[in-house]
DNA sequence: AATGCGGGGAC
DNA sequence: GTCCCAGCATT
């Protein structure tokens, strides 16, 4: 059990490795507490990887609270698209105006207040408190819990709430021992504290131990294949290690079997323009754009009489063959048709932005890929966007 | 406590 | 194929 375990030996030996291991990651670089936050809300459930390329446009596009507060929603969700999750985007817009409102345009450097904003959570609240304004409180996610558990060999299912609730008192007791969240008082207990504070980024201890603790569980405790041992700065102290038990920590209770959803999406276009559409503002993927599609996998015959059903007179159809898109808890089974139909009498941009009864909106096939965001889920068949039909070939 | 919510990389 | 990622909101 974890809390039997003596937590204080790892702290320092932590922090050295940190030292010399950490990436350079570019919101470490400028840690002002806007660019955390946006780091911390884009690395939610997502590799640092795959968030590089996003973070630079991101803050570039909208360096402060108050640029994104004030944000149009299209843009702000262009500026995520690929990114998933899009409810985080949202929410963090919500959260911008309440802070212009409430605090001036500035994130508070208090815990309770973060804890208070939309899409902060436990986590991202430590995470911003500590990282942006060196205040000692944990911020205890995947990898902090994966390393924990590992290192105690503790086998306690990691999904429970009520054990992520006990690691973050005891986190907190750690770090500040027990007269509150004074960010001159790191690790009370620690000989070399100051020491160490004096060499990690930013002199700030709290931020370096939470970014030390992910460190370790994203390049060294990994979370698939085997973990790096020989390289890992715990490895006199692990006791998963010691008994061979690497492989069974963390216990994780496993997730329920995804639904399988069968579709059929278009690329309906006339000579010129390509049809999308605004998906409902809740639920799947909501207010992102998407290529019109219906439920169930159709044959080229179902296709061209629901064209015509629809309003449009098909000139001629070409199958687009399959293809699957797995998101966390649904998949989509695709089969993809590309149709090209006579102009319809009515494009919406002509008539004053009025959309046409179906909600299809005709756009450019550029400006479908510059201007509209839309999700990777269509990608096998959004690619085809811009090629025309018939005997004419590609553009 | 359980469920919905994206997308991609590693194996 | 499976696992899981610097999680959060809602019910």
């Amino acid at each position: 059990m974890l809390k039997d375990y003596d937590l204080k030996q790892l702290v320092s030996p932590l922090l050295q490795w940190f030292l010399n291991h950490a990436r350079v990651l570019p919101w470490r670089e400028k840690p002002t507490p806007y660019r955390v936050w946006v780091s911390e809300i884009m690395l939610q459930q997502t590799r640092v990887e795959a968030v590089k390329p996003y973070f630079e446009r991101f803050t570039t596009a909208l360096p402060d609270a108050k640029a994104l507060a004030v944000c149009p929603e299209d843009e702000l969700l262009k500026l995520w698209e690929g990114l998933g999750y899009y409810n985080r985007v949202r929410n963090m817009q919500k959260a911008a105006v309440e802070v212009v409102e409430n605090y001036g345009g500035q994130l508070p450097a208090d815990y309770e207040k973060l804890l208070k904003l939309k899409g902060i959570g436990h986590y991202t609240a430590g995470a911003v408190a500590s990282i942006a304004y060196g205040i000692p409180v944990p911020a205890v996610d995947g990898n902090v819990l994966r390393v924990l558990t590992r290192v105690s060999a503790d086998d306690t299912d990691i999904m429970k709430q009520s054990f992520r609730n006990e690691m973050e008192k005891l986190l907190e007791k750690l770090m500040h021992g027990a007269d509150g969240r004074n960010e001159k008082n790191v690790f009370p207990w620690m000989e070399d504290a100051d020491d160490l504070r004096a060499k990690v980024y930013h002199q700030n201890l709290a931020g370096a131990f939470n970014q030390a603790l992910m460190e370790l569980g994203a390049t060294i405790c990994v979370p698939n294949g085997a973990p790096l041992c020989t390289e890992c700065p715990w490895k006199d102290f692990c006791e998963a290690k010691k008994q061979e038990l690497i492989g069974q920590i963390p216990v994780k209770s496993k997730a329920k079997p995804r639904k399988i959803e069968k579709k059929t999406v278009l690329i309906l276009r006339d000579d010129e323009k390509v049809a999308i559409r605004k998906r409902p503002a809740k639920g799947l993927l909501a207010g992102l754009y998407e290529l019109p599609n219906v439920e169930g996998n159709m044959g080229q015959e179902e296709v061209l009489s629901m064209v015509k059903e629809m309003g449009y007179a098909p000139i001629r159809i070409q199958p687009l063959g399959e293809a699957k898109h797995i998101f966390s808890h649904i998949e989509w089974h695709m089969t993809g048709y590309a149709v090209r139909v006579e102009e319809p009498e009515m494009h919406p941009q002509v008539q004053c932005e009025k959309n046409r009864a179906d909600g299809l909106l005709f756009v450019e096939a550029e400006d479908a890929k510059e201007k509209y965001a839309i999700p990777s889920a269509f990608a096998a068949y959004a690619k085809y966007m811009n090629i025309l039909l018939g005997n004419e070939k590609k553009a």
